[in-house]
DNA sequence: TCTGGGGTCCTAGGACCC
DNA sequence: TCTGGGGTCCTAGGACCC
């Protein structure tokens, strides 16, 4: 087996460089929804020392003192960014996973091992000249020793690639791989292992087995395998999620029904979009709400309501209208609330649809009024057409002062060449 | 003042059954 | 009174990822 990771370099700041050549070679940092914590950094904003994930507050002198620019996130336009690249890849490799927005494993089983460095590097600039994004790519017969050989390229490699077949070149790598940076190895388990002397990638992969799965069950054991070169996790080309979690923090606190009703139902009709999407129906329906447990000065309330459909659906009325009946069951006035949100449960493929033996004439019309819905909002943008409840104003919705234009994927906020 | 959002998989424990 | 043992299903919670 030989597996590729293709990884994006510092993604969302590589995205907003496409468009806005003056951040390169300054410290650039992409703020999460809400404007909260730091989601991507330049290598500049690393080198000062701008940690991964740290709340904005804490980092406001560094900002100040190094001139930091800060960008508010904008998705649409790195998920616009992520399918491009995804559309070139494919021009390499018909087996790809897309793993995540900036990620994906590919296989190339038939490629012979020289040649690989030098497909790598060819994949790397094409992308490069295609979108713009710069991406290092990492081979190796697993994929955990792919994820080892992306880590190798991002830090050490002049070309942006790195291949790590050679049991020789494998074994030299690993012994000098912190344990805790290996792909599976979080905050929890990396001193549990380093207690039982395992210290680097290498000690993890010549461990007793049996003896590690005891421990810390399959997964780190199939971790083992994977060092060893033993390929445990296949390529999983189509992955249609099994749930669809939409949610948001407030931009201010939120006390009111009415506004949590049209902050779910907003929730609820974005959540539907993605499961048509993905051509599933849901056959439940969960919605949580709670207060801002980081301020222990206020009371606090958490809740939340399961329900499962008597006939699975995709339609945004049906599922919108159980999540208002929810919100106002759970809802408790006299809380300041922070958040809510909805998650679309045990999502099975919409060829399954069951017609409820009591409503025939109308279920079949609403498949496509919810298509037609679709359409119209893909062509014209989202939210041309919404359902009334979601409200207009919507005064508590999130923060998102400093995000950059929607240049790829809205007409009027296209780039526009000048001549200065 | 300011602390993201969306996922996956695994495991332990309870309920229930034979 | 005996209070075993194995199986399934479900759920909550933990750990991890990007």
């Amino acid at each position: 087996m030989t597996f590729a990771l293709v990884d994006c370099n510092n993604f969302f700041v590589s995205c907003e460089r496409v468009f806005n050549p003056k951040l390169e070679g300054k410290p650039v940092v992409v703020l999460s929804n809400n404007d909260g914590c730091v989601v991507a950094r330049s290598n500049e904003a690393k080198a000062l020392g701008v940690a991964m994930g740290v709340p904005l507050f804490k980092v406001e002198h560094l900002i100040e003192r190094f001139n930091i620019q800060v960008l508010s996130s904008n998705y649409v336009l790195y998920a616009s960014f992520s399918s491009r690249i995804a559309t070139c890849l494919s021009r390499f490799c018909e087996n790809i996973e897309i793993y995540s927005i900036d990620e994906a494993f590919l296989n190339f089983d038939t490629l012979k091992p020289e040649a690989l460095i030098e497909h790598g590097i060819e994949m790397r600039n094409k992308i490069k000249q295609w979108t713009g994004i710069p991406v290092s790519i990492g081979f190796g017969p697993t994929k955990t020793l792919a994820k080892v050989a992306n880590h190798i390229a991002k830090k050490y490699s002049h070309t942006g690639v790195t291949a790590l077949i050679s049991q020789e070149k494998r074994e030299a790598v690993l012994k000098k791989f912190p344990v805790e940076e290996i792909w599976g190895i979080g905050r929890k388990l990396a001193p549990k292992l380093k207690q039982l002397g395992i210290n680097t990638a290498y000690e993890l992969s010549q461990y007793a087995p049996k003896l590690l799965r005891k421990t810390f069950g399959v997964v780190i054991e199939k971790m083992l395998y994977e060092l060893q070169g033993v390929s445990c996790l296949p390529l999983e080309e189509v992955m249609p999620r099994k749930n669809i979690q939409s949610s948001r923090s407030f931009g201010r606190p939120v006390t009111e029904l009415q506004e949590l009703k049209e902050a779910i139902s907003v929730y609820a009709a974005t959540a539907c979009e993605k499961l048509r999407g993905q051509k599933s129906l849901a056959q439940g329906l969960c919605i949580y709400l709670h207060t801002n447990h980081y301020k222990e000065t206020i009371a606090q309330y958490v809740n939340q309501k399961m329900i499962s459909f008597s006939q699975a659906t995709n339609d945004t009325r049906v599922i919108t209208s159980y999540a208002v009946e929810m919100m106002q069951e759970i809802y408790l006035s006299g809380y300041e609330y922070k958040k809510c949100g909805l998650i679309l449960l045990d999502l099975i493929p919409d060829r399954l649809r069951q017609t409820d033996l009591f409503s025939q004439g109308l279920a079949t019309h609403m498949p496509l009024v919810m298509n037609i819905m679709d359409e119209i909002n893909k062509k014209y943008g989202r939210e041309t057409l919404s359902l009334a409840v979601t409200g207009i104003r919507r005064e508590w919705q999130m923060r998102a002062e400093k995000r950059s234009p929607r240049y790829t994927t809205r007409w009027d906020e296209l780039a526009v060449a000048t001549a200065d």
